[in-house]
DNA sequence: TTGTATGCGTTATCAG
DNA sequence: CTGATAACGCATACAA
């Protein structure tokens, strides 16, 4: 592979005529070397093109400076920030990430586990696929304190940090500005329930019903993948129902504009007939017409403290079990599609 | 960090009676070892809970398995979905990805590269930023032969592979598309001509007006960052120009609906007074009304085929001086954003 | 403040 | 087919 052979710690150590020990010792900034042989050292590394090899670092400091990842898939706006913001606190802090995807299949989330756990990474950032309902492939890192944050799509698993939005409230708060709105017949779009986001989200959504004495309709839980096509098959269910709803609340951006450019063309006005809410505020919210009302999810900040969290742990500066659950801020967003013009 | 101790080839090799060197090269299936001490050796490897150790092996082999990435942000739908491709085939190829975002500054990229270089990483995965001019950051892994590999944003490095579409041929359609349609008056947008995805689709954009002997007027030319925003400011430039164009050719989706939001606000209709054609097959083009006629650019494809194509090259089964350039294809997707309704 | 010596877990080179 | 042993580059306990 290489040409010029690399240079180490003994060369430089040779070439100045002191041990390896001391050149170590300065390149670590080890406060009891002397700041004269200290710059000696760090200026000879410059000059000879110095770098630290990580690996014999690694195997003998038994770190290795790497966080795995494991995600449902990379490609969706929400997640692809999350992974921005994770790589901004890692890279600043000399972490590298390991990402892998699972695309919403227990068996390959089991088969990333092992692979992370093979390139024994410091730590783990987990969001779980619709479908995951043991945990046991976690234990190894249980078992060796490897510590293990959940974010979004979380689990209860005990010792383990999540990190999540309020999604109980988002959803209320969603419901209950439809029900303002002189909405009654609310269809819920959601996912599979096993996932605390879309537990927490229909938890929601029923508690803002009962607390303005609308019935709960059974019929009205739609449950499906959250996909674009997802959302035009909604539709079509939707719209044979009788009577019309007249509003539908989904658990995910894309799947309300797969369902609303659906109802459009069937002929269903939004939000004239139907009004609708989101989750997410992708940018397509603001792209579909009408502007689709929503909740702000900050991803890019959930990948930034989930890292930084992870981090600190490591680091020691913080106790990963006096921390059990962080809430970031999460609020709706008005906008055309669930505002009734007034009579 | 660890509570139990890990299992090493010197475990498994004290509790058979046989040396370590027979025990790794059993569990690395060198045909020399013996079928029956192979299997007795996989076999208490799995009983015992054995895991190669990554770091050792890299230090003695000089090698990491791990290619570096480095692209200007992740969190677009076109780069998400590369990173998805090429997290696919790395992950079954027994390598690990780092992701590095240059976020568009070229001095993060220099840092990324540093970066990457110190973490000995067996090859590279680049696009480079909007302002990129040397390439002098990349030096340190030619003068060491790792390959690197160059896709969407390239550049012109010797003995470098560079993972293309044919943008001209692409812009060349699209505007001859748009000509066809009846349009005359064509702006285009895009970004600085510094990279070579942009000046391909200028030059293509060109010729198609000079086949059809359409003059070039450059007051026609918009740059920017391609940004929704960019769209919308473009939006007001050109509703400015006299007479109005009555197409515009954009370089992006996302910028091409920032644009068609804010001039539809301003009362402009699209398509009957200005058409438009997009760039990449976001998903957002098919929302965005009318419904964007755009290029698809096949992103996921592009990871795999990037990614493969240099870990093939690490593997020795393919030289990279013999493939210097792969064109993918990409095809013009016709919507209503752009079609001209029969007089 | 600096030096010596050892081990981290593998793989590769010999020699049997 | 198998074994003994020397690297790989670094960090640290201990000694000076």
């Amino acid at each position: 592979m290489s040409n010029e052979k690399e240079v180490t710690i003994y060369d430089l150590a040779r070439k100045l005529n002191i041990s390896v020990a001391t050149v170590s010792r300065a390149l670590k900034d080890d406060p009891v070397v002397s700041k004269k042989t200290k710059k000696k050292i760090s200026d000879l590394a410059v000059e000879m093109g110095y770098r630290s090899n990580h690996f014999a670092r690694n195997l003998r400091t038994q770190r290795t400076n790497t966080i795995g990842v494991i995600i449902p898939r990379i490609n969706s706006y929400f997640m692809s920030s999350v992974i921005a913001g994770m790589e901004n606190i890692a890279t600043s802090e000399g972490y590298n990430l390991i990402i892998s995807q699972s695309s919403e299949s227990v068996e390959k989330e089991v088969a990333n586990t092992i692979t992370l756990f093979n390139n024994r990474v410091d730590g783990l950032l987990v969001s779980l696929t619709y479908d995951t309902d043991s945990l046991a492939h976690f234990d190894p890192f249980i078992r060796k304190k490897v510590p293990l944050i959940f974010f979004d799509r979380t689990a209860d698993q005990k010792d383990c940090t999540c990190i999540l939005i309020n999604n109980w409230k988002a959803a209320y708060e969603a419901t209950t500005h439809l029900i303002s709105q002189g909405r009654r017949r609310i269809v819920h779009l959601t996912a599979t329930q096993k996932r605390n986001v879309y537990i927490d989200r229909l938890e929601g959504y029923k508690q803002a019903l009962a607390d303005q004495r609308i019935p709960f309709r059974e019929d009205y839980i739609i449950v499906g993948n959250l996909s674009q096509e997802a959302g035009a098959e909604a539709a079509s269910r939707i719209r044979e129902m009788q009577p019309l709803p007249d509003a539908v609340f989904v658990a995910n951006d894309n799947c309300a504009v797969g369902c609303m450019i659906a109802l459009k063309q069937m002929g269903i006005r939004i939000p004239e007939d139907i009004a609708f809410v989101g989750f997410n505020n992708d940018p397509v919210s603001t792209v579909v017409e009408p502007n689709l009302t929503t909740i702000n999810y900050p991803g890019y900040e959930m990948g930034q403290v989930a890292a930084r969290n992870l981090i600190d742990h490591l680091n020691g500066s913080s106790n990963i079990h006096s921390t059990n659950t962080i809430i970031l801020r999460s609020e709706l967003i008005l906008r055309e599609s669930s505002v009734s013009r007034q009579p």
